[in-house]
DNA sequence: AATTTATCGATATAAAAGTATCGAATAAGA
DNA sequence: TCTTATTCGATACTTTTATATCGATAAATT
């Protein structure tokens, strides 16, 4: 089997968002030349990218909108749902599950759970949440395996390890914890603190050369 | 100048994390083996990664891991905090205003702006949420040169220009959209999209791979 | 109908990132 | 004090990823 670059995996969402655009623009085609002028993504990368989803397209037209959703979407499995459980229902949790799109992305997040008595039976935008000690049960009866964790640091590992324990294959981690999992168990790490530091670092870059070139008059 | 490998600095604040639990946990060296063997990062890359902080570690025993620390943060300036505006005070917004580690990693958020008068006066975690209207006047006044932008896809276009035209250099962007700025300012994505991209497609030739092995059986 | 132009897709080259190897340095133990 | 084990850091090598080149194709134009 071809293995898919990582970073080809993360620009198609990109291209994803831009190509839904131009649909509901009534825009019936799109030429590879038009989605690197925008993203900034290289010609050649762009081609090589939607190649692997294998649509072909026209020269001189390039491709159809609708397809290359399409065979975007069905790559990446966004087609049909999974359903996940989300744990720590805090301020990021929330979020989440306040978060509409992720059901267009395939994800459907069925459970909240948290260790917080009071959210205990409360509802976030009709996810009802749990103490933790239902989530074994549900997770094993529900035939759950993707898990969402949001939890504070202190707890990252320890409930990746009960996600585990419950059938959970995937989890998509949003602690700036490093996990620690056996093999076959899928992590996926949202990195703030890694695109902050790509920020951070930049911009003091930027600022300090700034500083370097008014000096230098 | 020595240009710094994107993901070396990607990778940093994991290592980062992890220098400070080992402080808490009361060890005054690491060695780059040990990161190694933790992060799953190979020990040459964790070499070469550290290197570039200039740090210099010590043979049989490593470095220590305060000054690693110390090196780590100034070398991703999260030592002096920056100060930012928010816009888009939603669910994920608020998630960011509620978030502490954020000032642990060098920025402080000193407002946050919504167009919903509803929310227009209230605070979030001590921090004051203001209409756009007051944008402008206050971010010149202020001089802030980041911005998060957490506002609906639809607005994220427009929301950044308004941004740029008062002197924001670097827009910390938590949307979907790819953003079109002029050159010299610098645009960091948090690609929830591109992680779950990468989460779901794993996921589905993990399951689909599971699924061929047991028919074959 | 012939020519031009825009685009595709394959192949080849270049750059970047990751991995392996090796000598040097230093603490710990014989 | 001498040897051994561990770790550092530099250099060489490999793999991956990105860019460039080029012929082929199909719509638009002459």
């Amino acid at each position: 089997m071809v293995s898919i670059p990582v970073l080809t995996l993360k620009r198609l969402p990109q291209y994803l968002e831009l190509l839904q655009q131009f649909q509901r623009e009534g825009q019936s085609h799109v030429s590879a030349t038009r989605l690197a002028e925008i993203t900034g993504v290289h010609v050649t990368q762009v081609r090589k990218d939607l190649a692997l989803t294998g649509v072909v397209g026209v020269p001189k037209v390039g491709h159809k909108t609708a397809e290359l959703i399409e065979a975007i979407k069905s790559f990446l499995n966004w087609n049909d749902s999974s359903s996940c459980f989300l744990v720590g229902a805090g301020h990021l949790g929330s979020a989440l599950l306040g978060y509409q799109e992720l059901s267009r992305k395939g994800l459907s997040i069925v459970a909240a759970f948290d260790t917080d008595p009071a959210l205990s039976g409360t509802t976030v935008n009709g996810v009802k949440i749990y103490g933790l000690d239902r989530f074994a049960n549900l997770c094993r009866r529900l035939h759950i395996n993707i898990g969402i964790l949001t939890v504070p640091s202190e707890h990252a590992q320890a409930t990746a390890q009960m996600m585990i324990d419950n059938g959970i294959v995937a989890i998509w981690n949003f602690t700036p914890v490093h996990l620690d999992v056996p093999e076959g168990v899928i992590v996926e790490n949202v990195d703030m603190s890694a695109s902050l530091a790509v920020l951070s670092h930049r911009l003091a870059e930027k600022l300090h050369h700034e500083t370097k070139v008014e000096r230098s008059h």
